[in-house]
DNA sequence: CTTGACCTTGTAGTAAACTTTAGGGTTTAT
DNA sequence: ATAAACCCTAAAGTTTACTACAAGGTCAAG
């Protein structure tokens, strides 16, 4: 009762069913539990996983990465605090990285989209060359 | 004069020769000018250009994305101000989207690292699980 | 004038992250 | 009770983005 099948966990999070038991054979997703025919049954907490490593992978996370990040919840037990700290500092700069080159190509972006006419020219003065060009 | 070769521009972009022939390959470089026996010769133009790759990549865009995205240099001269500032407004809404989920990932991992005290302790106070877990 | 660092093409190999195929068993609706 | 829709495993195939040969040509230094 309560139990979700795997066409349902899929549905419910964007995936599909090869790609759960993929992560299921990458340690990613724990075993779940089986029906009496083998089938897999999974429960909220599996939807809240999934939903967290396909938001992982859309910030250009690997599985690898993800992984480790998943790591942190399973072995919570396990793991010292200094170990949770040091793991999730590291992560942080890896996001603070990638924020700022998602700022600067968000303002050179922004730019040209308030820059350029959009209309029927050719699009020589637009600015998106000399905006994306330069990380500066 | 002025020219380099494979070897100075991928010491330069922090790529390496191969990268840069295939990406030449995949049509994300033009194919550069050639010495009389037949060494690719490239500009300072290409040297920015590879810089942009390099970090368009770093960012989670695809080979294919940055195509687009640097095709939007390349045809100036053939687009209108039309195209080019509705695939920017496009690109515009990716980048946006994914800062908006780092920013999450970004506030549950500091909430960890300020509340986690760090010592020998097991992590069962650590709040990663719940601060990342959720996307609200 | 040859050694070593550099370049060429072409082809093959690798790793990550799926995706598809083959050959089944199960559940549900009619 | 049987067809459609769902599930299973195992293995092979695909795509993306490189990376590493192999077999050779070029060029500057000693």
């Amino acid at each position: 009762m309560g139990y979700l099948r795997i066409g349902e966990l899929s549905a419910q999070t964007g995936t599909n069913n090869e790609t759960l038991r993929f992560y299921e054979s990458k340690g990613l997703m724990r075993e779940p539990h089986r029906s009496e025919a083998g089938y897999r049954l999974y429960t909220q907490e599996d939807v809240r996983k999934v939903g967290f490593i396909v938001r992982a992978k859309r910030m250009g996370f690997s599985l690898r990465e993800i992984g480790e990040l998943l790591s942190l919840r399973v072995d919570r037990e396990q793991s010292t605090c200094g170990d949770v700290k040091e793991l999730a500092e590291a992560k942080l700069l890896d996001i603070d990285r990638k924020m700022q080159e998602l700022v600067l190509m968000h303002n050179a972006l922004q730019q040209i989209t308030e820059a350029c006419c959009g209309g029927d020219e050719p699009a020589v003065h637009c600015t998106i060359l000399n905006a994306l060009d330069d990380p500066a």
